[in-house]
RNA sequence: GCGCCCGUAGCUCAGCGGAUCAGAGUAUUGGCCUCCGAAGCCAAGGGUCGUGGGUUCGAAUCCCGCCGGGCGCGCCA
């Protein structure tokens, strides 16, 4: 493996700076990708940083650290074709054609975008997290494809992904779902004088006691039924949207294990609990919370901050030592309490446990108007009717195609829209096309495809973008940003269609078709990896 | 009232712990198929990066105030 040269010039950069200024030596030095290609490959604006603390001029400090810097880094030229020093003090530098082409052939090995780690980190991304209660809606559907995509791109990144749906199926929501089946079971309707207060009013209800024939008046069967009836067509959606989860953990088994009782008496044994008004209080303001919180009320019942921390101590005890909570915005409040709770249990939780991607509404346009309701679930737009609308690839593109904290407007005319302005079919088109120069030609011995042939400014982008695939990976895992998966395939389409616009693929010399194609085919990997990373599918053809 | 997030072209949005004339898509306008797929390409117009200060060699980016929007602040889940 050679070693990345970019990396190697960093190294000789700090080295130079070291020598020349040992007490700023621990000054971070970076490169930018310039915007304007006549500003070189890649650009260190270090002079600049530090011209005024060494009182230097910036542009000869910037020429005495790369003179020092090439002294130590003999074999620059065969990576670099040269440097200049350019504006006030930046150092840009240029990139030789071969050191760019050689992404193609990294592409084209097995396992192209995917990284290997010595030690995998067991890490836990919990997403969806429906209550049984109703159909899955659009906040759902966002929460999957951010944590089903942000699952494969750490599985990327080489660590060990577990994918967890955590079901609220012991609250009191359940109870009232219960009772709301059995009023629609006994002809009650919403209004009526005895339907259950807080009811649930949506069409599925109905759907739901017509499907029951046990007896009305058992509610714990019809509880158990409208449960199980609503995980399973919770899991036909999901299933559709192509989302799997390896593990779903039920929040009744943390009360029938004893799990929230040991919890509080951790909590009481820590410590850090007092009695108040009659209820018992956990000084959570110790940890960073705005106020102290009601571990169990007067009335003897625990609050949800209970099981809440009993479920993320067993994510903590089941080994997850990063874990990843995907949830809506309005869980705000939930994040500090919960992090305070397992600091009080002090059991070695770091400060900042569980990591949660909070995301924002989802708001979603039909014919220009906002739509609010749907007719199974009343209240609110559900996933399958975003999946029914515009199809499962174009949903999961524009559910990331937002950073997660951006308010969201879902335009579903857009999304349907399969003949033109389409963002979707823009990058699987790319795709397809690539597939397409290969249903007519030979593919075999493009390992041996002599890259030099490929000389044309173009072919020399597309080959660097292709080489950025990996790092885009990387830092869409470390910042917990998916969406960036998104922009690079517009921009790996985008270069790959002016390219295949401007010229012609499959030419008559031979040496020069060659490595085309395998340009091509790195194109065609590069698009299928992150396509999958997202969860849309690379069509050959369209 | 307090906390967090957001405010970038008509519209929808990128912009990694600062960088060398503000980006993309879409919409508008004008070009490109006897030639590997025109679901594409090329080009033009369009923005005081909400606003007022501050720090800096340099601010959309960092800090403070203000305006506008979202969410959260229960012995509710």
């Amino acid at each position: 493996m050679t070693p990345d040269p970019k990396a190697r010039l960093a190294d000789a950069l700090r080295a130079a700076l070291a020598a020349q200024a040992p007490e700023l030596a621990g000054t971070p030095v970076t490169f930018e990708k310039p915007r304007q290609p006549e500003h070189g490959d890649f650009a260190c604006s270090i002079a600049l940083q530090l011209a005024k603390q060494l009182k230097r001029n910036p542009r000869q400090l910037a020429e005495a650290l790369t003179e020092a810097a090439l002294a130590g880094y003999p074999e620059f030229t065969q990576s670099f074709a040269g440097y200049e020093i350019a504006g006030p003090g930046f150092i840009n530098f240029r990139l030789r054609p071969q050191v760019k082409l050689a992404a193609i052939r990294l592409a084209l090995e097995p396992g192209w975008g995917r990284a290997r780690k010595e030690k995998p980190a067991c890490v836990q991304v919990e997403f969806v997290s429906a209550n049984p209660t109703g159909p899955l809606h659009v906040g759902h559907g966002r929460q999957a494809a951010i944590g089903d995509a942000l699952s494969a791109i750490l599985e990327a990144c080489g660590d060990k992904v577990t994918r967890e749906f955590y079901y609220n199926d012991a609250g009191a929501q359940i109870q009232n779902l219960a009772l709301s089946v059995q009023a629609r079971a006994r002809g009650t309707k919403p209004g009526d004088q005895d339907w259950p207060q807080d009811g649930y009013a949506g069409e599925y209800i109905v759907d739901i006691a017509r499907t029951y024939n046990g007896a009305v008046e058992d509610l714990d069967a019809i509880r158990r039924f409208a449960v199980d009836y609503l995980r399973k067509e919770q899991d036909i959606d999901l299933r559709e949207f192509g989302v799997k989860f390896d593990v779903y953990y039920l929040e009744s088994s943390l009360y029938a294990e004893g799990k929230v009782v040991e919890v509080v008496k951790a909590l009481i044994a820590s410590g850090k609990t007092y009695e108040k008004d009659g209820a018992l209080w956990l000084r959570t303001t110790a940890y960073g919370d705005d106020k102290d919180r009601v571990v169990r009320k007067s009335d003897g019942t625990y609050t949800y901050f209970v099981p809440d921390v009993a479920y993320h101590v067993t994510k903590w005890r089941r080994g997850f030592r990063k874990v990843i909570n995907i949830q809506g915005s309005d869980h705000f409040g939930t994040t500090a309490r919960v992090r305070a709770g397992l600091q009080a249990l002090d059991l070695g939780v770091p400060p900042g446990y569980p990591d949660y991607v909070l995301h924002s509404m989802v708001r979603v346009m039909r014919g220009g108007e906002e739509v609010k309701i749907s007719k199974r679930a009343g209240s609110y737009v559900t996933l399958r009717d975003l999946l029914d609308w515009a199809g499962r690839d174009a949903v999961r593109f524009f559910l990331l195609s937002r950073k997660a904290d951006a308010d969201f407007v879902f335009d579903i005319d857009l999304a349907r829209a399969q003949t033109e302005e389409n963002p979707v079919y823009y990058v699987q088109y790319a795709h397809a096309r690539v597939c397409s120069v290969f249903a007519k030609t030979e593919s075999a011995g493009l390992e041996r495809a002599e890259l030099a042939h490929l000389t044309n400014p173009r072919e020399l982008e597309l080959a660097q973008r292709i080489g950025e695939f990996p790092g885009v990976v990387a830092e869409a895992a470390r910042e917990l940003s998916p969406h960036s998966i998104t922009f690079y395939l517009r921009s790996l389409a985008a270069d790959f269609h002016s390219y295949y616009n401007a010229e012609r693929i499959l030419v008559d010399d031979e040496a020069l078709r060659t490595a085309r194609l395998a340009l091509c085919a790195a194109v065609r990997q590069t698009l299928a990896s992150g396509l999958s990373l997202i969860g849309v599918s690379a069509p050959e053809k369209m």
